[in-house]
DNA sequence: TGTACATCAGTGAACGCGCGTTCACTGATGTAC
DNA sequence: TGTACATCAGTGAACGCGCGTTCACTGATGTAC
């Protein structure tokens, strides 16, 4: 007991209410989250945990925060992944999403929600700064792809006039509506194949010839 | 007193139950709807609330049961008004689209939110039938608009080869997406924008023209 | 090298409140004869 | 038309449990001198 105590000692514990936490607050909401339940799992007192958050409104900021951190980095890599690919931008960003959906496809259990979503879904349980933080995130991804496409627009000009924030929105809609639907289903590779068919308008909206080889 | 329970006696109270406990599991989740919560907006007692409603979860049932039977009213009736536009069944879909977009855009908060997503997000709150009912619901909409979807591509073969049953789902994909996106930003028209990108994508998929009078 | 003190990461007990659920009962309305 | 009974739509009181939060305390480790 005393060895494991010691073990589990400092940022470590914290880290891991948040992995419990974050785990159930997508599996049940975060009103039905109860610390309770989190300490049972975390091996801790009661006590403990409000040593490391304030009140549960601390839980969900922290929650968040990490949630977006995490996401930033990893749409960081896939996109990065991808960019040495070409020198064309709409080229670099249709292989960027091949490997987004090749990401969401290798989730062995699927992917487990989104944190944005959920707390969308509950806000009259936070604070304005965690409503505020959601906000911002989502604003984030929009700017984050909104800067792409202005590239690729550049270089190739649209079939049809469209307003290229709104297509920037269409990424993180694509993400959401498809963790909605993998979910509501218990089918996880309909995420995978949503985020393909974005890819497929991309392609089409931009004059990208369907097959790569192909040049007509 | 006696004549107001009068007039509310019956089936108008449990509308008036279902109604409250829809815009609290929205703006909340379920977990954290209270019964206690329910009644006191209702004006009724605790037993007044289990006379209707066996427990918990048999409210879940009736909320998305009636959920579902308005939503699926409301998809026949907007894409029933735009089939008369025309005997091409793309453009009677497009026109459907505009029509579901125009629905969107004219609610006048903004889209509520969408039971089965919030459902989907509290997966662990609900007993299998609830779930089960989540999940019918969400390939009822597959089934409905692959429907349309092979009626279209029998006569417009699509310019890239796409799964029409993926495609139907997008259409499910675009709506839950955009309403997370709405709710998360406290943008109502992003909604409404996303269903016209989704036109956009079907409309060069199976080759309209962009400007109905520009044949080229 | 030893001692004093500070900080970190917790423990244990207690709190009052609200939660979902049960149960015996009731008063108004409807139906049979 | 009057009476007996059934059903509908609730009321009122009580239940035990779990919830989030507070508070005084503690034992191990780190730092100053």
């Amino acid at each position: 007991m005393t060895v494991r105590a010691t073990q589990r000692r400092g940022q470590s514990t914290r880290e891991r209410i948040l992995d419990i936490a974050e785990a159930s607050v997508l599996a049940k909401g975060f009103g039905a989250t109860s610390i309770e339940e989190i300490i049972a799992e975390a091996e801790l007192t009661k006590s403990g945990f409000f040593y490391h958050f304030r009140d549960k409104n601390a839980l969900a900021r922290a929650l968040l925060q990490r949630y977006l951190d995490t996401e930033e980095a990893l749409l960081d890599e896939v996109f990065a992944a991808a960019a040495g690919m070409s020198d064309d931008p709409l080229e670099r960003f249709l292989a960027g999403l091949t490997g987004l959906a090749e990401m969401m496809r290798d989730l062995p259990a699927g992917h487990p929600g989104c944190l944005v979503a959920t707390i969308c879904y509950s806000e009259r349980m936070f604070d304005r700064e965690v409503r505020e933080l959601n906000r911002a995130a989502v604003l984030g991804w929009r700017a984050r792809f909104l800067a792409v496409l202005d590239e690729i627009a550049e270089r190739h000009p649209p079939r049809e006039r469209v307003d290229l924030r709104a297509l920037a929105d269409m990424i993180s809609n694509t993400v959401e509506g498809g963790i909605v639907l993998s979910k509501a289903l218990g089918q996880p590779p309909v995420l995978a194949e949503q985020i393909l068919l974005l890819r497929s308008y991309l392609g089409l909206l931009f004059g990208a010839s369907p097959q790569p080889s192909a040049t007509t």
